[in-house]
Formats: structure tokens, sequence, C-alpha cells
DNA sequence: CCCTCCGATGAAACAAACTTGCAAAACGGC
DNA sequence: GCCGTTTTGCAAGTTTGTTTCATCGGAGGG
């Protein structure tokens, strides 16, 4: 919920460490150490300050949609009507509350939202929309994109200087 | 690379595993395996099975993009002229081996093609669509949505019954 | 109906990784 | 140049992951 309040001081080391646990963070701390110079403590210790000031988010394991049965992801551009503040705080929280709804950003360009929805079947896509669109009378427009290949996926980001 | 070949079957210990994998990789196998009802070996060998088969493709840490410094996340659409198979799987190959375009999907709808790309500034975006975009006659039409809030990120596919 | 085979399981032993305490080194401010 | 702070590496202790092995239970065949 709350985002890293002051900017962390990130060096070389801290950067090198997070490039290598984006690809993998089974790797061993030892690993990593002989990888980036130092210590398995010292890497050890420089990774859980990172995870609690939030520079880590998560550790999350990625799995295929595809080997769960049925599971379908889809794209929505959102586009509202009334842009006041308060009322984009209201979408944001209401987006952000469904579990269904893996992604959401505020973007500016032809929408406002774009969503990234993943749900077992088309059924319970539409379930949503209805819910989560027809019944929200600030939304103007929607448009969807249904997924037919996950081409790539990650959530890599550059931490190179 | 390669998908599941064969749609492995996975039964109800595995997706409770799963579920917890996805919200966090580094639970202990024994505090699964309680969660679970099985033993840590039981559940060691059925991570080790489900990686293998390609269910679990990835064991990353999630980073937030604020806390290196500059970043942008950036949605594209892309249109293509041509929509033969050689074409769509050239540009599949094309987009996945970018190592700035952090997801790709084949769509259905008004575009073919949705791009997440996360760069460390907008001159690397441009620099990028100039290569990718403007260099690629195959290339009808595309759309960028810039991201002013990461309102929520996440991957996690529903794997409940 | 019983028997065998096959796969999966749990307990225990083992190996590897993570974590902590502590002294020394590196860095900065004065 | 001195001193306080911070970070490091080493070593010991603890937790976690991994392998081994005997056992259980179900499917198929005699």
């Amino acid at each position: 919920m709350s985002r890293s309040v002051q900017p962390p001081q990130l060096d070389a080391f801290d950067r090198k460490i997070l490039a290598i646990l984006q690809r993998d963070n089974t790797t061993p701390q030892r690993t990593i150490g002989e990888a980036v110079n130092l210590s398995a403590p010292a890497v050890q210790r420089r990774i859980k300050r990172m995870t609690k000031e939030g520079v880590i988010q998560a550790n999350a394991a990625i799995v295929d949609p595809m080997a769960i049965g049925q599971s379908v992801t889809i794209f929505v551009e959102v586009e509202v009507i009334s842009e006041t503040a308060a009322q984009i705080e209201e979408a944001k929280r209401a987006f952000a509350s469904e579990p269904e709804i893996q992604q959401c950003y505020y973007v500016t360009g032809e929408a406002d939202f774009i969503l990234v929805i993943i749900v077992p079947t088309m059924g319970d896509y539409e379930a949503l929309t209805r819910r989560l669109f027809f019944g929200n009378n600030n939304v103007k427009r929607f448009r969807t994109f249904v997924a037919m290949d996950r081409v790539k996926v990650g959530l890599n980001i550059p931490v190179e200087a």
C-alpha cells in the first residue's frame, strides 16, 4: 500500500543483487556473493534491508496459466467520464480490490486505466465487467483485448547504472 | 521457450502449493506442508516436478520501479499489416528478444499485440520505437500509453478449483 | 479373491543454505 | 589525525532443503 517514503540509496552492489534476484530469487546468497564480490552475509543483509525498505516488494513464483486448465488473460482499456482526483482515487481503490485484476495502471493517452485481468473463463470476465463497468456510472467506455498467446511475461525493472 | 507439451495433471495439493508460492515463494516447505497436510519432502517433490514441467516458469523478486531512480512503464498497442502465421511468429520473436519488453501478448480485438515496456527514461522508449516500429514495415500503427501510477502489480493465476 | 507392481508418501539422516555474533576494516566528519 | 559510524568477513549456530529408504494404497492381472 505505502510506497517507499524516502528514495533509498542503492549502490552498485544493490543493483547487481536486484538484477540477479529478479531473474531467479532462489539463487544462493553465496553464489550471489561470488557474482558481486561480497560475502554471503553481506548479501543477506542487503536483501533484508531492501525488503524492509520496500525495494523488493514480493518474492513470487510465476505460474504458466496454460498449466492451470482454463484461464484467460485479458487487457482492458478504461476511459472514465470525470477525472477529478477523488474519483480517480475511488477508481484505483475499486480496481485494486478485485483479485482478478492482476495489474492496474493509471495512464496518459487515449485511455485512463489499463487493466490486466486473469480469470478462469470468459464467463467470469463477463460477470466482472457487469459488476465493474456497467455498474459504475463514471465509466465512459472500455475496450477488451483477449490474449491468445502469452508470448513473454516478466516484471524485470532495469537496474543497471 | 517450450510450453507444456501435455497438459499436466494438477491435483488439489498442487493447486494449494501454487497459490502459496505465487504469494511468497520463500515460504518454507515445512510450513507449506502444514498448510496443505503433506510432509515437507512431498511438497518438495511436487515443486520440483511442477518446475520441470513448466508449470512454475520462474521464481522472481518483484522490485518497486520507484526505488530504482527513474523508470517508466509504458503500454503499447501494436497493429500489424499482414497477419500471416510466419509474420506473426517473426514479430513474437522480435518482441520477445527485447529486454525492455517485459510482457508481450498476442491478442484479439482492435490491436494485434500488447506490449508492456519498462525503460529508464522516455528517451530510451523513443529509441526503442525507432528501432522496433519505424524500422519494421509490417507495423501499421501503434498507440502508446504511459503509466503515471502503478496502482497494482502481480501475476497471480487463479488456481483454486 | 489375492497377488504383484507401481507410484506416492513420511520419518530420519544428511547436506546445504540462511542467520547471528563479533572483531576488524573502510568511510566521513571534525 | 582522531574518533564515531557503518559495513564487512569469518565462524558458529540454526533453519531449511534434499536424499534415502521402508511402507502404504490403489490398479491391473492371474
